[in-house]
DNA sequence: TCCATTTCTGTACGGTGTGCAAATAAAGTA
DNA sequence: TACTTTATTTGCACACCGTACAGAAATGGA
C-alpha cells in the first residue's frame, strides 16, 4: 500500500506512475461525464493498467476522490483576491466569481468538494486568503473567519443548487439554463403557490450571474453593517441556538 | 411503466402498492446507512417483491430519489414560521433552524435536496413560506424572492458542509463534532496558514448552531441596511457580474 | 546470486442499475 | 363461463462497480 513514496533508499519494483497522474487520470474522467463517471475501473483504464493498481497510490476510491477536490481546489485563482489596489468588497467578489466560475466549469465537482471535509491543504490557503482580505477590511479576527465560513457556504451553496438543475453533457448557456428555467415555472400553480407564481420571472433568475452577485453583496452587507458592540461576558457558548429578541443586528461576541 | 395511476376505469392486474410504500422503505434505508444505502434492490426487499417491481412506480432510480427529497421536505414544520406573534427575523430564524435540525437528524438526505432540481410542491411550499415572511418583513417582491433564495442556499449549504464531515453510522452530538474538528485543526502548519492556525478554535467552530445562527443574522442584517434607492434604469441584466465600485451596499434594481 | 521489498496483474466475489421476455392477475366482453 | 386485453410482477441476464487475495514481475542490497 501507498506507505512511504520514492525516495533514494529505497527497495522494491520502481513505480511507474505517481499520485498526480492518477488524479489527472479521474480528472479528465470528471471533466467529460460527471462525477458518477469516475470509477476506478475508468481511471485505470485511462492510464493503461489494472484497476487493482489504482490502489497502490490511494487506499480506496475516497481517497481517490479527495485527492481530486483538492486538485480542483488547487486551481482557483488566488491573485485576484490579492490585487492590493482594489476596495475590499471587489477582492472578496473576484475570488468568489472566480471559485464559482472554476466549479461551474466542471459540473460534477460541487459534489465532490461537498462529500468529502475540505481540510486539504488547498482548502487551507482558500480559507487563508479570504481571511486576509476580511482582516484587512478591517473585521476583527473571529468575525473575519466567521464571515469566511458564511462566505464559503453561500458560493459553494449556490453552485451546489446552480449544478443540480444540469442534465448530463455540456453545460448550456446562462441565458439558456434560465430561459429553461422560466419555462419549467409556468407550471407552477398560482392557486397553491401565490408569491412564486407571481415572481417567477425572479425565481427563474435565482441561477443567474447576477443573483450570485446580488447575494454575495448583501452577505458583505450584513457583514459590514454596524451593530451593538459586543458584550464582554464570558466567552463560553449559550449553545441553545433560539432566536432572540428579533431586534435587527443583535450582536454577538466578537 | 408508471403511466396513468390507479383509477376507477381501469384494466389490468392491480398493483399491489402504491408510492408512497416504495418511498418510505427508501426513507427507513436512508435512515440507517446514508444515501449510498438506498438501492433499487434494498427498496425491493425491504417491501418484499423483486427489485424490477420498483420500476412500475418510478422510471428510475433518480425518479425514485427525487420523490424521496420530497418526503424529506414534507416533514418542515412550515408552523413554526407563520406564528403571527414573533417579530419576523425570529420567524426565519425559526424556519431555518427547523430545516437543519431535520436534514442534521438524516445526513443524507442534504445530499439529495442537492443533486436534483428542487422543483417538487413541497419544496414550492418551502419557498411560499419563506416568501410570506419575508414579504411581511418590507421587503419588496422582488428583493425577497431573491432574498429567499439566498436563504435557502446558506441553509441547504451550510448542512450540506457539516455533513461532508461525518463518518458513516449515528451522528455524534455537536460537542463532540467540533472537538474532534479543533483536534484536527491542530495540525494545520502556522508558517503557511497563520491565520487559520491563530483562529483554529473559531474554524472549529465552523459546524456549529452558534455559527449557523450568527451567519444567517448576518444575512439578515444585510437584508435590512439601508442602501442607495435602486436606480430606474432599463430592467435588463448588465450580465459581466463584474464587481462595481466596491462602495458598500452599492444598490441593484429592486 | 540470492533475498527482501515493492509494484503490478489475474482472478474472483458480491454488489449495483436496469432491459427483456415470460408469467400472473385483474377487468371487459361474448 | 370462457376468452381477450391490459397492467403488474417476476426470473434471468448483462454490464458495470469497488476491492480483496494470491501470485508474478521488477528492483536494490547483501
Amino acid at each position: 500500500m501507498a506507505e512511504r513514496a520514492a525516495g533514494p533508499g529505497r527497495v522494491g519494483r520502481r513505480r511507474a506512475l505517481d499520485e498526480a497522474e492518477v488524479v489527472d487520470a479521474a480528472l479528465r474522467l470528471l471533466d467529460r461525464g460527471g462525477v458518477e463517471a469516475v470509477s476506478v475501473r475508468g481511471v485505470a483504464a485511462g492510464i493503461g493498467v489494472a484497476p487493482n493498481t489504482v490502489y497502490t497510490y490511494f487506499p480506496d476510491k475516497a481517497a481517490l476522490l479527495r485527492a481530486l477536490a483538492e486538485r480542483v481546489l488547487a486551481e482557483v485563482d488566488h491573485a485576484a483576491a490579492g490585487s492590493a489596489g482594489l476596495p475590499w468588497r471587489d477582492r472578496v467578489h473576484a475570488l468568489a466569481a472566480d471559485l464559482r466560475a472554476r466549479l461551474l466549469a466542471r459540473p460534477g465537482a460541487v459534489g465532490l468538494l461537498l462529500s468529502a471535509p475540505m481540510d486539504g491543504p488547498h482548502a487551507l490557503a482558500l480559507g487563508e486568503t479570504l481571511l486576509a482580505v476580511l482582516g484587512e477590511a478591517g473585521l476583527a479576527p473571529r468575525e473575519a473567519a466567521r464571515a469566511c465560513y458564511l462566505l464559503i457556504v453561500q458560493v459553494l451553496g449556490s453552485v451546489a443548487l446552480e449544478v443540480a438543475e444540469l442534465e448530463e453533457g455540456p453545460v448550456p448557456a446562462e441565458r439558456e439554463r434560465v430561459a429553461a428555467r422560466r419555462e419549467a415555472l409556468r407550471a407552477v400553480p398560482a392557486e397553491h403557490f401565490p408569491r412564486t407564481a407571481a415572481m417567477a420571472d425572479t425565481v427563474a433568475e435565482y441561477i443567474s450571474t447576477e443573483q450570485f452577485t446580488w447575494s454575495i453583496d448583501r452577505v458583505l452587507d450584513g457583514l459590514t453593517a454596524v451593530r451593538p458592540a459586543p458584550t464582554g461576558d464570558a466567552p463560553g457558548t449559550d449553545g441553545t441556538g433560539a432566536p432572540g429578541t428579533g431586534t435587527p443586528g443583535r450582536g454577538r461576541r466578537s
